[in-house]
DNA sequence: ATTCTATAAACAAACGTTTGTTTAATGGCA
DNA sequence: TGCCATTAAACAAACGTTTGTTTATAGAAT
């Protein structure tokens, strides 16, 4: 079966409690939802999903691990391709808002419940996620260096402002909004670059 | 006393009690800290608390209801000031980063922790949000109504990447920083308003 | 006949909270 | 100064509930 990205994908038992558990982490966190509330909205009785299941945090494991790669395999690519920094960054952008878009629940957990990783797990995730903003940094310097961005920005905050808008994108984007994605992406990388003024 | 605003301000059990919830809800999130987990960081025994506050969840509310609060406090009045849009958006970006240094784990929990309040407080919580969203939403419209701000920025996601920005700040703003407060919340004024490009 | 999957029931541990009691410091009065 | 009444705060223990997980068992599908 080929790979796919969006929600709701694959099938079997195993597809439909990671799909609930992305639900319920990104809606009520990954300490507020109880393998009870995952089997209520699976549709079993708790013990039943141990069949599919080595354990609760076995799931979020799988959901970060996945989402971050899902984001890493979509935007490093630009970072990294021939284009102007500018061009490069605005790729980035847009194929950030593409990938919340396959999935919101899933961004959400990726973004906000990593942290209740346990002690095993949890340093592969960080620095995933390090790799992930280096290639923001990447970019930023590089448009800097060439005198394409303002000499005048900070680095480090103008990465933490742009990382910021996006990191909180799954709070608000609707995939079946009126614009698509791609037009929300394009617009933000609009704000994002060029500000709000005239 | 005169109120203050800053972390640790104020004596007393009851003050030492709310700070420590500040940091904790704020670090492992309100589902994730035990009553248990608050006690050891007061320094004292689980039910020893109840003396002091009603409930785990009376802890959330205060801090959440203070928290917007404060935020409303500080940035409204620039909102509805007599200056250009532009003036005016720049003091509230200002404003809004200097009070998420004042107290960063506090502004964690406001801006994350919120959706865990009962049923008889999230309305409240929620319109408040919405109060302080408008203040945004209301510069955003003038300066384009003004011929200030950009015609072809979509009004709607240009509020969302700068408040999304803005909400991601607690998670990496250090108070003690290099930069005073002050001089970060210029600088993501200038990224957000003039953007990166040169 | 074997393999899956689900059920029903139970487990130990942790949860938020309440209780009855002890300790420590405070202020008035002799 | 010495004594007592008051208060504030914490302790120690337990409450009933919910947590994540395991077990034994039974029906369905290959």
């Amino acid at each position: 079966m080929a790979e796919e990205h969006g929600p709701e994908t694959g099938s079997g038992p195993r597809t439909a409690i990671l799909n609930a558990a992305m639900r319920l982490f990104g809606k009520q966190g990954y300490t507020g939802t109880s393998v009870r509330d995952l089997a209520t909205e699976v549709g079993v009785l708790p013990g039943s999903l141990y069949a599919h299941i080595q354990s609760k945090e076995a799931l979020l494991v799988e959901i970060v691990a996945d989402g971050i790669h899902r984001f890493i395999t979509a935007v490093e690519p630009h970072a990294y391709s021939a284009g102007s920094p500018a061009e490069r960054l605005r790729a980035m952008i847009v194929a950030h808002v593409e990938v919340v878009a396959e999935n919101p629940e899933r961004s959400l957990v990726v973004f906000h419940q990593w942290r209740f990783l346990g002690e095993e797990n949890l340093p592969a995730a960080i620095e995933r996620r390090q790799v992930y903003e280096g290639c923001f940094i990447k970019v930023v310097e590089d448009g800097v260096a060439q005198g394409l961005f303002k000499q005048d920005i900070n680095q480090r905050i103008a990465v933490f402002t742009i990382l910021g808008a996006l990191n909180w994108t799954p709070e608000w984007l609707s995939p079946s909004g009126r614009l698509s994605p791609r037009e929300v992406g394009v617009l933000m990388a609009e704000t994002l670059m060029r500000g709000v003024l005239a």
